[in-house]
Parts: structure tokens; sequence; C-alpha cells
DNA sequence: GCGTCTATTCGACCTTGGTCTGATAGACCA
DNA sequence: TGGTCTATCAGACCAAGGTCGAATAGACGC
């Protein structure tokens, strides 16, 4: 079978550069592509099929892990490595929760990557070494509601949680403020809550520096 | 002159014992009372007129760094040290932006701790040796808007933060729902925001939340 | 004591949020 | 083809959020 092309998806020119290295030493007789942004990628799946992304979380359209929920919602059959400058736990175990097959900190070397990309061009699921199993999840059925969320929930969610209005909102995605009511009472059905603030709290777990409150009392 | 009394604030009895060592190395003439929660504070620093306060921040009822404000409020002649499990850079500055003048990671031997003891007692502000200096301080805005707020408002905006309604928020403190939302009012005027979920965006900074420091495996 | 300030309290009033009903249209699947 | 799901919207309706003006009470200076 013809090898599938795989995009790589970073902010950072030199980073992306060290990455495409890694992943020719991983598969040398696959294209690659190089992009920048959110949009670049689906512009990139839509014209490549390709059969990985190696998908940076800190783009500025990627709005945390909601960028990664919608491309596993429009491609679930592509595996998606996500690259990140952070090693905390917590995210790792999120980025896995929201459907990444791999988790590579920008800290490991080229050897270790290509290691990594290998594994899950092979189907493989990888995961750094040291992930420790501490069991104070107690975001993970936030977590689990949230990949429930179409794509267009999780956008009006994104600008809710900034603070917009349903007004506000309605303008920035052009359809009306009823739409982005029907919405928002479909979200926070999802979610379990019955206002929006505790819609934005439940969203808290979309982020990736500061982690969502838990109570480690 | 007589010698004030010092405070120490902690949920954990075996720290607070530590503690006590260290204090009592520090300033071996001064009387001691242990409390572990905001409330017995409040009611030691109404007994004694104490000369310095170890409070920790991960207390039941101190809801982030909103009880260290409170305080300093309350007795701005007051001294308060911070002992904290967490020594995340973020954690430390914000401690200070709100008024500590002190923080004393738990991870310190007993010497250090009398060392920082004895500094603030001494008049000094004392912060571990290894503080960098980023400067992503995008919430000193909000930090520095914070410290305004009313302890009465600092509860209100606490328990809009967890999600709570107006209507509940008056149940909890006894008054009616038509004073809440006029303290809402104030508070986002304060904050310069214009509704209650770009509030609690704000109030994240109040938020102490960092990782569990013991499961890093 | 007397003005002044601010925090707290509240009711009247308007705006925004949220639900429900019901409707249209496209995508996808069986 | 029919059934389900999603996105879109309108209008009515009620609940919650938010502003305004105003009253009270304590703190401070003078």
């Amino acid at each position: 079978m013809p090898a599938k092309p795989i995009i790589i998806a970073d902010d950072h020119p030199l980073f992306r550069a060290a990455l495409r290295q890694a992943v020719e030493g991983a598969a040398p007789e696959r294209k690659i592509i190089e992009t920048s942004s959110l949009h670049g990628v689906r512009e990139a799946i839509e014209k490549y099929a390709p059969g990985l992304l190696c998908l940076d979380l800190h783009m500025e359209d990627s709005d945390g892990f909601a960028g990664l929920i919608s491309l596993r919602q429009e491609r679930p059959a592509l595996p998606i490595a996500i690259i990140s400058g952070s090693e905390d736990n917590s995210v790792i175990k999120r980025a896995l929760r929201f459907g990444a097959s791999a988790f590579v900190p920008k800290s490991l070397d080229v050897k270790d990557i290509r290691q990594a990309i290998a594994a899950v061009l092979d189907g493989d699921v990888w995961i750094p070494a040291a992930v420790g199993d501490d069991t104070q999840d107690k975001n993970e059925d936030a977590a689990e509601r949230l990949v429930t969320l179409t794509p267009t929930q999780l956008k009006v969610l994104m600008m809710v949680q900034k603070g917009l209005l349903n007004k506000q909102v309605a303008f920035e995605m052009s359809i009306s403020e009823a739409t982005v009511k029907a919405h928002m009472t479909a979200i926070m059905r999802k979610l379990d809550v019955r206002t929006r603030t505790q819609a934005v709290l439940a969203a808290n777990a979309l982020v990736v520096d500061s982690d969502a409150p838990h109570d480690d009392a």
C-alpha cells in the first residue's frame, strides 16, 4: 500500500525542522507537510489524506485541547501525536483522554521522538516513560462529557469561556442569537450543568497551562 | 517591649508541630498559638493581637488567596508568612502581590524556616532563593484589582466562582438576592468586567491550584 | 457634634440567559 | 427510502443577571 503523508503542525519553525528530521528517520519514504496553524492542518488533511498528524497544543488558533477534540471528531481514523513543551502529568493524561495516540514532550531527543513516531505509525499508543498513575481523576467525568460535544458546540463553548455574551458569539459566528442559545442549552445538557458559569468551569479541563481546580485538601 | 505572640495556621498537625519547632528556634520567648482553619485564625487574632501569622494556603476554608487578602485588609499591620507545599513561581509571586511578608515552601528544612521567620520578625520580606523573574505577568492587573475588593465582595466572588447562582449566594450569606446583585455590580466595576463569567475568569488569579508535589513519578 | 466617605442593604426596573415548541434543511446510515 | 442527527432559526415565556437610586450604619477627620 502507498505510504500516506505525515503532517507536522507547530508554531515554531526551528522545532518543526527538528521534528521533520525525526519523522524522516522513522518513515523515510513518507511525504511530509508542515503547517503552523489549526487552519493549515485542516487544509492539509483535506488535501493529502494523511496517515499521521503531529500536533502542537500551543498554536494560535488551537484553543487548548479543543482543537484536538475537533480534529478527532472530523477524522476519527487519523492518529494524532501531541507535541508539547509541557511534561505535566495531567496534560498528558488529558491528551490521551481526548483521543491522542501519543504524547511527545519537546524535551525529548531526536532518537526518542523517532521511536515515538514509529510506534504510532505501527498503530501503537506511545507515552513518555514516567507517567504516574495518580488516581485523583475527578475531572475524568468532565473530560468524558466534553468529547461528546459537536465541533460547533465546542466553538461556542470556547467563546463563552472567554467571557463573550450570546449576542457576541452570534455575531462572531454569523448566526442568530437564538441559535447560540440553542447550542448553549445542548452544551449544558451534555455537560450536566445548569448555567453558563458552570459550563465555563467544566470547560476549564480544556485549558492546557493552569489546569482545572481539584481539591487535594 | 513585650514580644507579641505568633499564630501558626496549618491543616496538618504534624507539620504544625515542625513549624512550631522552627518558630521557637527563631523566637524562643514568644507565645505560640496553633490553629487549623481561617476561622481559628480570626479568633486568635482577636484574642491575642499577634505579631506574626504563619498561614497555610490549603486550609478548608481559606479559598486560595482570598483568605490572605481578607486578613491583610482586616489587619494591614500584621505580617503574614505564607506556608505552602507549592514552590511554583507564580504562586509565590501572587502571594507577595497579595501582601504576604514571606513565602516558605514546606520542603525547606527547619534551619531555613527559622531563618525566614527571623527575617520577617525583623520586618524584612523573605522569599526562597530561586525565584525567577519570568515576565509572564498578565495577571498582574487582575491581582491589583482583586485586592481592592472588600471582604464581603470577596466572599461573594468566591461563591460565584464555584458556580452558585445569586439566589444561592444570598441563601448562604443570609442576605437578599438584591444585595448579592449589588455586590456583583460593585465587584464587576472594580474588576473592570461586565458579566459574571468574566468576573470568574478574573477571579482565577485567586486559585492556588498547583500539581500535587508528591506524586511526580 | 457634623460633614464625608464607604460598605452594606434593598426594591424597582431593564437586559441577558435559558427552555420549549416547532419548523426547515442537509448529512449520514441502514 | 425512511430514520436519525446536527445546525439553523423564530417567538413566547420565565428565570437569572445586572443597573440605578436610595436608605442605613459605622469610620474618619475636624
